[in-house]
DNA sequence: CGAGTGATTGACTGGTGTCAAACCCTGTGG
DNA sequence: CCACAGGGTTTGACACCAGTCAATCACTCG
């Protein structure tokens, strides 16, 4: 699919879009980008002046520790600007990297401000994909905080499930998802023998399995039960399930 | 101080604003609201149609569990807009409440998005200042989920009184922070005991103090050290020491 | 077939949550 | 002026979760 197309489908997610403002994303010169797994896009202290969106894959944004540890901070796929606060924000607090091979296609910051200038409800639509973007971030926080582990693993897994679903990336209640385990211990702040152990549990459990990179939910109310998951934060219009 | 003056004061530590852009924020009609300790300026699930910024005292984000805990997401000093998201996504995921005695002004939705699509510059200085919250959150992340409990609580303390010192808060390397330690540990993602035993280790190295809400740094350089405080994330103009 | 990466499991131990009690301080009322 | 209540703080005891380390297994790739 064109890049275009992807962004404006996405954005219609949350956002009313006029024939002009659709317009004026067509005119972007989106320039795309080959990414291998584990491929840096940004790197912490960048100061890009393009913004990218998502055409096929996953990518992730995290932070690097002073240790060399890294804290995954969300998961992106097709349709999100991982990036878009760059726009705003000259320099990057966190690095995006791909989740297996991705491709990206980006757009120089002077066009996208030039389009919002010119198009308010285009820029509207942009700012509200940057809001929920924060209300995942909330909810990371909280699940990573707040809740037990088997918890933030299903809860993970449901928001997961259920951003691509929106997207029509699941087939048959499975979702390919190219993270190891250390990647998700990354991601929930679990060792890697915990993350392990955990998984063992939410399988015994019969609503989920996760393995060799395919994500497979059996029961999706049994699942959002386990991990407390109300899509309300997601902030999308369209009710599934 | 004007709620106006005080917003434009907060925008200018980030953006740059012409004179009719100012003139737009000197237009708005504020309607103050006094809160008391503890009281809910805005409740999970509402739709508020105004925004408000936060005149003197402090303002608390946080997420109501399905078991009754809290978990606070961000605290809010005077400039600060907590619900300025509000303006674009209509249900609201989390409450914001007062942390002892506060003082807010609202502003219409309708108000500001017409201000926003006028001067799109305004609007690109209120959306710096959402991008700035969700750095926040993406910080809260980190330090909730890979550091360790002591860092975890002083990168905390640094990020409060460094955002406070911008604002002139500070006296004498003091800072009014009304807090219990049972909030404290809703916030750090740790159980009560956990919270004054890292306190007391804390106060051990003599870089702070944190009793009866006065929050005490009397070495900066030291808590930045056992926090890994890294200021950058909070995307400031103005370099403080 | 060997090397390498990731997944899995076990043993061990320290940290952290839970529970409970004591303590401190402040405001209130007799 | 003192007694008391109540909220917040501090400390201890204890059990257990989860991190660390290490060994084994499974699978892919050269």
């Amino acid at each position: 699919m064109e890049a275009d197309k992807i962004v404006v489908n996405k954005l219609k997610e949350h956002s009313r879009l006029s024939a002009d403002d659709i317009a004026e994303v067509r005119n972007f010169s989106f320039a795309q980008r080959e990414l291998a797994d584990h491929e840096d896009l940004i790197r912490q202290g960048d100061e890009p002046n393009l913004s990218v969106v998502v055409m096929s894959g996953w990518v992730a944004r995290y932070h690097l520790l002073s240790g060399g540890q890294r804290q995954y901070l969300s998961f992106h796929m097709p349709g999100d600007w991982p990036d878009a606060q760059a726009l705003f924000l000259d320099r990057m607090d966190h690095a995006v990297c791909a989740i297996g091979p991705a491709l990206v296609a980006g757009v120089p910051h002077k066009e996208l401000t030039r389009a919002i200038s010119r198009r308010p409800a285009l820029g509207f639509a942009i700012w509200r994909e940057t809001l929920i973007d924060a209300a995942i971030f909330r909810e990371a926080i909280t699940n990573n905080s707040a809740r037990s582990k088997p918890a933030r693993m299903a809860h993970l897994f449901c928001e997961l499930f259920y951003r691509a679903r929106a997207l029509g990336l699941v087939r048959d209640e499975q979702l390919r998802l190219p993270v190891s385990l250390v990647q998700l211990g990354e991601a929930l702040g679990m060792a890697i023998a915990t993350v392990n152990r955990t998984l063992v549990e939410l399988r015994a459990s019969r609503a989920v399995d996760f393995r060799s990179g395919m994500l497979t939910i059996s029961n999706w109310q049994r699942l959002c039960a386990i991990g407390e998951f109300d899509p309300g934060f997601l902030h999308l219009n369209r009710q599934l399930r």
